[in-house]
DNA sequence: CGGCGGCATTGACACAAATCAACGGCGCCA
DNA sequence: TGGCGCCGTTGATTTGTGTCAATGCCGCCG
């Protein structure tokens, strides 16, 4: 079973691949199974190539000397991790830990370079991918530095909903949180006390109900409504 | 005078391109000044092309419904604006207003991506500068989520160092503040009183020396340590 | 010239969020 | 089976920043 499946590389940059390099590819590839808790590289060492995220969720930390610590981004099913460093050819800036278990399939820089001047197609879909990646980062950025706890909060729901959320056939939604308070925390710059008073207050107001690390959202254009509107109306 | 002088190309990814590409740039490009304060696009904007700064200072900043505001990014002499967007096939999603009286040259996108296509290296020296700008901008969000306004001024003088810093022959240091100090506290997420009463505090603790916008820094060190350390020792 | 508007600073105060502390629940494994 | 450690919640309290208001400064323009 070759780790780069169609069904999923069709949906990420990987689709450039001609057959030739897809075999290459799966040559040099080395596949393995990390479970939740586990490191993959840590900031600071140097980027030896790319991860490819067959399955799993990966989150992507910044910590300081003093402990301070914040994620920056998470990483899904058919995202790479690592190309940032690879390609900016610094060391990586971030650790990478596995937050739910994931398969992942590591390709060395040398190959990659290789293929990235063999298919400048894969080059612009690169392109294209980071280009959408620092989108991201500057809406959390905004987000964090303008935002409420309360709002940040909501985000991240309407955020988790693209790869964790389920719509029953009666229209109800459900969000799955996959991770601790803690690490929802770290994504919006708050504490987890914060996080499960800010949660708790939502659901006071009835935006939604929430019961361990799933919550459920009657009506998603009540909480979409108070990001545009704020509030109060 | 052609727009994209040799002068500031070769520090930059357009050094990639050949003596016809950069005739072909020369002849499509517009060029023109802003004053400060002029805004060069608004987020929601289709992306019609990408901006050169030959010279000048330009803010990326985002708001939303509420007024609520953050600079994300800042473009100094030879970066390159509205490349996101236009890479990642999005409208504007920042306004980018003139901080400092600029030259700016704009390039449509039907001829960027004749370049691209024309020229992977151009594409692959994209990918390595919009890798670099991924990184700090994940370097501010850690910053903005886990830091203190204090911390995250001195954060930003450094930062400012690297364009608006001047060093005398006795090696003290003079950077100057570029903008007001509304700007300044949108660039870290605060209010433009607790940026004035931060930099006081640093002032009063001897790390710096503030006179208008401009700071003397007689020993870089202390407050580098400061970043390193934290506040005691 | 005079006055208006933006900038910067400062003080008093309010409030959101952090901190500190305590508790119950749960999984794990010695 | 018991206990240790992490998780999640809640309460009490502190504190860093935001908010509001007043002032002085300066540049600009009528």
């Amino acid at each position: 079973m070759p780790c780069l499946s169609a069904r999923i590389r069709t949906k990420t940059e990987w689709d450039a691949l001609t057959p030739d390099e897809i075999d290459l590819f799966n040559r040099k590839v080395v596949c393995r199974t990390y479970p939740a808790g586990q490191v993959i590289f840590v900031q600071g060492d140097p980027c030896k190539g790319l991860y490819f995220i067959e399955d799993g969720l990966i989150a992507a930390r910044k910590v300081d000397e003093e402990g301070q610590s914040a994620i920056v981004r998470l990483a899904y099913q058919g995202d790479t991790l690592g190309y940032r460093p690879l390609l900016a050819k610094e060391n990586h800036r971030a650790t990478a830990e596995v937050i739910k278990d994931a398969k992942i399939c590591f390709i060395g820089a040398p190959t990659m370079h290789r293929l990235l001047r063999s298919n400048p197609r894969l080059g612009m879909l690169f392109l294209e991918h980071i280009a959408q990646a620092l989108g991201e980062a500057e809406e959390r950025l905004f987000q964090v530095a303008a935002l409420s706890v309360r709002t940040r909060i909501i985000h991240l729901v309407v955020l988790l909903r693209d790869h964790y959320g389920t719509t029953t056939s009666d229209g109800t939604l459900f969000v799955e949180l996959p991770m601790t308070r803690r690490d929802l925390a770290e994504m919006i710059g708050a504490r987890p006390e914060s996080v499960s008073r800010a949660l708790r207050d939502i659901q006071d107001d009835g935006l939604m109900d929430l019961s361990g690390r799933t919550v459920r959202v009657d009506q998603i254009d009540r909480l979409i409504d108070e990001l545009h509107h704020g509030l109060h109306i």
